[in-house]
Parts: structure tokens; sequence; C-alpha cells
DNA sequence: AAGTGGTCTAGACCACTGC
DNA sequence: CAGTGGTCTAGACCACTTA
């Protein structure tokens, strides 16, 4: 037998990556424990670990202790469309990530798991031209795609507009938040979302049940009424790998 | 001296991060070598190793061989303004990119890497409605600022447009080639973007000089002229710490 | 009880930087 | 040449899963 050239730990991952790719081992099956990859390529249990976390980190394959490393399924994407904040929308009463989500034969859910007045951060009341230090309305919100969580919401809201309003209940009425708004007697006319990626926070990564290693998008959303007055500013934190934004941009 | 816990890489990483954002250690400052944190810690360099990586993860510090540990700047964002495919725009003849990272100083450069005729992958005959296995101009431009690149573009055009065009060499004109699509007589009416974040490839990572463990939003741009015909499917890859994506979304 | 991933130690060597 | 990050070895122990 040739003498082989020691492999380094990015060369091992580079090789699983691709018999993984080429569908040597399929989605669902397990790897090579990290035993084997120790016996096979003659490396130390440190760089074996290694190995499994460079693929870990590109999203390739996750592992359980005591189980394995499993190759990932191709997680199926929920697509949050351009119009998904439309008015048609609204007034169906059925919001899109649920049709998106049931459309796919999955179980949508959305928890509204705290609402509370505080003061916020101060890039909230910038956002939402209040002064700061200004108490504002905030809810919370989890969404569960078949009991796991994928997106975690936090609203914001100015106290003026929400105090006393179905806006401080659970469930502001059919059509969310945004219908509720209309029923005060403001007419939504536009809304900007900014959009970034980045790694979770350890406690993001924990509620979104995802292996450290997936990205995030983080989006940030404020709504204007006809007086172009803020109505809310909701930050978006949604599983990078399960995610998909859609916009249609202008042209003229 | 009370006999202190031995703490792991996490706690360690935890630590050095809440110096890191009291300002214990300001940006750009080094932080203690790792040869100091097997003194302090009581810990292996293996250890010291992983928790100079977690904090690399999370983008919070970076590391130069030979030179140290610095914490990042903060990096200052490029805004992706919503209108940057505004008619205006084309016809002012400066795109948005440049506009915003010169209004902050910095220098912006273009590089049209590649200009070909070639079979691309499915998806890209899908997105373009052209049958699979049919030939497409592939525009590969990367985008530096202060040379160094943020951003990595594939742009694929149906050969029935594209063909002995200007679009077909580097420089199509003022305006870009969404200028030149209308000097073809396309009217552009409508753009849609997808927008998703995940890992960089390694070779992406290496193109965008970033460290592994930072994500890229990665977008896909489809653009249609007045009759719904697709004019162009274009591939976005950007480093999601140095780009913000807005967008305004349709409220009625 | 056997096998799994996860984390760690105590060293070693390498390529690189900066004086 | 001393100091730096990066990578590795050859073990060890732990918590967990599966049977």
């Amino acid at each position: 037998m040739p003498a082989m050239k020691r492999l380094n730990s990015r060369e091992i991952a580079d090789q699983l990556r691709k018999k993984i790719e080429s569908g040597e081992y399929l989605p669902g099956s397990v790897l090579p424990s990290e035993r084997e990859l120790i016996e096979t390529y003659g490396i130390s249990s440190a760089t074996a670990s290694k190995v499994t976390g460079l693929l870990k980190s590109t999203g390739l394959v996750e592992s359980q202790v005591g189980r394995g490393v499993f190759v990932r399924r191709r997680t199926q994407l929920i697509r949050h469309a351009h119009d998904r904040y439309a008015r048609h929308w609204r007034e169906a009463g059925k919001a899109p990530f649920r049709a998106e989500v049931e459309a796919q034969g999955r179980a949508a859910r959305v928890e509204v798991t705290d609402i509370a007045r505080l003061v916020p951060e101060k890039w909230v009341n910038e956002r939402l031209a209040l002064p700061i230090g200004q108490e504002v309305v905030r809810r919370e919100n989890t969404y569960f795609v078949d009991d796991h969580a994928v997106q975690i919401v936090n609203t914001y809201i100015p106290l003026s507009i929400a105090a006393d309003t179905p806006l401080e209940v659970a469930v502001p009425g059919p059509g969310g938040i945004y219908a509720a708004f209309e029923q005060l007697g403001h007419r939504l006319t536009r809304m900007l979302e900014e959009v970034q990626a980045r790694m979770p926070r350890t406690d993001e990564a924990q509620r979104l049940n995802a292996s450290p290693g997936t990205p995030v998008l983080d989006v940030l959303h404020i709504s204007y009424d006809q007086d172009e007055t803020p109505m809310d500013v909701s930050h978006f934190v949604l599983r990078g790998d399960e995610n998909v934004l859609t916009y249609e941009l202008p042209t003229d």
C-alpha cells in the first residue's frame, strides 16, 4: 500500500462533503463515527471532532450526542411572499405565513409569548420617532412549524397608539395587528424592511432550536400610516436555513 | 485565594465577550494572547484556540497569525436602498452602490471578472423561462470597497437578448446592464428578489475574504420587461456583516 | 454495556510577524 | 529571535443513546 499523505481536517471535511453531494451519503443517513474517522484517516479525536465541526458549520450535517452525525434532510423552505402584508390578506383573515406552511402540509402556529409596556432600547424609539426613554407596548411572538420555532418577532408600538386598545391583548382580532391599526383609524401606506444576515446569539440559537452554525435573517420592519407616523417597529429573527424572503422592487 | 472553578471554553469566551462589550477591550485593540489565556485560566492550548474560535465565529474579533487577536472595529454598513434599481439612478449614471460607499468616504470599485456564453445550472433556465440546457450569457462581477471584496454577482441573460449586444462586453454603457436593456427596447416593469441567509462555501469565504463563521446573504434577483419576459437572473452573494438590504412592501 | 459526540489536557510543530 | 495564531497527537473523561 502506498503511504497515504496525511490529510488535515479541512481536506477530510472536503472529502466527506463531496461524498455527501455526490449522493454517497444520502439525506438522513449517518456518517462514519468519529472513532471510524480516527482509524481510517489516522487522526486524533480532536481532529475528527474538528472535521464534523467544519461540516456542521456549513449546515450540511447535524450531530446528536450518543447517536451520530447525520446528513441534513433538505429542509422545506418557507417563502414569505412580497405581498405578505397586503390588505387582501388582512381582509381574508388568514396570514400568508399560515397559508404557506399549511399548503406544505405542515402545521403552523403563532404564540404570543408576552405583552408588556416598557422602555425599549433606544433604536426602537428612534425608528418610532419617539423621545428616548418613552414607553412603548412590546408584543413578543414566536412562530412555530410542526411545533418547532422558526421565527421570533418583537413588535414595538407607541403607547399613544396602543394604550387600552386591542393591540394590548393577545389576539387583537382577525387580520392581526395591522387590521387593528386600520380599525383604530390609521391607514397603512408604507412598510419598510431592512434585512441582514448574522450569527444567532446563544439564547436565539436555543429558542430557534438551531444548531449553532446556522445563521439567521435579522429583519427590521417599520410601517407608516397616512401621516407618515410610524405605527410599529417589528424585529424578526428567522432561521436562515428555513426561510426565504421575497420582495418586489420599483423600476421607476 | 479561593480555588477558582475551572472554566470551559464557552465560559471563558463569554467573559471576554462581556469585557469587549463593556469597553474594557476597545475596537482595534489586542486581546490577551493564547499563551496568556493558557496561564491565567489554567487551560490547554487547544482550549485557548477554541476560545478565540468562538469569539471569531460571532464576528466580534479577528485574528492575524503572528500578530494577535484583535477586537473588530464596528464595520460600516453598506445600505442597499430599496430604489437601487430605479430609473432615475440609471439615468444619473451613478449606481447606488457607488453613491453609498463614496458617501462613507470609502472607495467603490466594480470589476467584471468574466463574460461567457455557457449552459448554466438548470435553476437558471427555469427562472429565465428557457428550456433546460439552453445557452445564456453569464456576467461575473465582484464588488470592492477599499479594495476588499464585499459582494459577488453572477448575472445570467438569455442569449436571445444578449447575443452580439453591449451586454456581452465588459462595460455595456452608462447606467449598467439595465440601461442597456432599455436601449435594446425592453422596458423593465418588475423586479423580484429572494433573500436567504447561509454560510459561505469555502471558495466564497476566500473570495469575500470573510473569516469562516461570517454568514452571507444569498439574493436571487429576477427582472421582467413589459411582456413579463425575464430579462436576467442575478445571483448575489454578500457579506452578511457588511450589508443591509432595504425593501418597501405593498400594503394594498 | 457498548457506542456516540463533546470537551478537555499537555505537549509538539509550523508559518508568520516584528523587532 | 521571541512571540503569535493555527493545527495536530494521543490520550482521558463525560453525558447521552440504544439495545
